[in-house]
DNA sequence: TGTACATCAGTGAACGCGCGTTCACTGATGTAC
DNA sequence: TGTACATCAGTGAACGCGCGTTCACTGATGTAC
């Protein structure tokens, strides 16, 4: 079975992606080895082949989402002025999507209570991902740090704490009182409640 | 080794605080019965005489962890007025002292991202106390649930995310950035930053 | 008052299971001759 | 051009371990006589 010189590393691809997904929809401690390398078509065995242990595979797989964040919000937001973005931004993070869709989603609403009791190459590459999306909101708020970071805890809030209650209409609620109140907040409307 | 009539009952109390703090320490997943068990100054074999099964003691610990908060916050603001005690509340969950002690603190801000991976038991323990955390905030901002919903989501937000990152001093940042803007947007200060 | 017995909270060995990890092996294909 | 060989991504059985759960057993004490 020896291979082109592109197959390995489209394996490994192949791997990091499902593993993208299934850490964000089952947690880091939630999912397998396995079953990540099912669902990538191949068995448990050849996944050392391609990671040296598990720690590696889910700090990679954390930075690919966050690089799949990335991506998707700049597409999102190509060409659009800082209000436009924050606007669509908002939108799509506070969104009953974004709920219902954890395995394509912020790994900050889906696995941060995670993180205190990971290893320290999974925390490494959250911090960097939180960073650079605090980066980009603060961009876009006259580089006030400060708001973006509470506007991030309350957008991230706002999405695991809907999530976490097995009532759907109390889950939307929450959403869409946290959208209005964070737009307001970003100066995206006239009328601001409190 | 036959007991007084209470002596069960405060062997179950016993199991119950260990697993209170233990679940939010780390995890509904990650605590085990028998080192809960062992915390309790018993063997695991013991722990079926006083619950039917891990699920069980997960979700008693869930509503334990809750009442404890709400006997905590009832003392605090014991006397207080609106204002006083909203100042109390936020002052306390916004706090370096509740980011660094999981195991006494709030099992939203703790556990949420858990909970979607739960049994039914479990999640029904958290709705009812998140209900009742909302519905006392609530209480408190003139009947607004709305508002009081952004607010909650913000602050365990920024108490969740300043765990998960790894660096103190941004933690530290990201809870006095929430805890200034929470307290404006609750009509606390003069001065509202946005 | 004294004694035999029933009770039952707690013990600790054992179970089946799933996990991360290891390792001898496979076999299609690029390369050397 | 044809052939033998080296390569190495992937396979699948096996490992040690920790988990939730079960169960036969223990033994101090309240109770019946």
């Amino acid at each position: 079975m020896r291979y082109s010189e592109t197959h390995k590393q489209e394996t490994r691809s192949r791997v990091l992606k499902a593993a993208a997904a299934a850490v964000r929809a089952k947690g880091p401690d939630g999912v397998g080895v396995a079953e990540i390398m099912a669902e990538a078509g191949l068995t448990h065995g050849g996944f050392y082949a391609h990671f040296p242990n598990k720690e590696a595979l889910v700090a990679a797989a954390i930075a690919e989402a966050f690089a799949q964040s990335r991506r998707r919000f700049g597409r999102l937001t190509e060409g659009m002025n800082a209000q436009e973005a924050l606007t669509a931004f908002v939108d799509a993070y506070v969104s009953n999507e974004h709920r219902t869709r954890p395995e394509r989603g912020c790994p900050i609403a889906t696995i941060s209570s995670d993180l205190p009791r990971q290893g320290p190459a999974v925390r490494a590459a959250f911090d960097a991902g939180v960073a650079g999306l605090i980066g980009r909101l603060a961009a876009w708020l006259d580089a006030d740090e400060g708001l973006a970071t509470s506007l991030l805890s309350e957008m991230a809030g706002a999405v695991t704490l809907s999530r976490a209650v097995s009532d759907d209409a109390l889950a939307e609620r929450l959403l869409d009182e946290s959208r209005t109140r964070i737009k307001a907040r970003m100066g995206l409307t006239e009328d601001r409640p409190q």
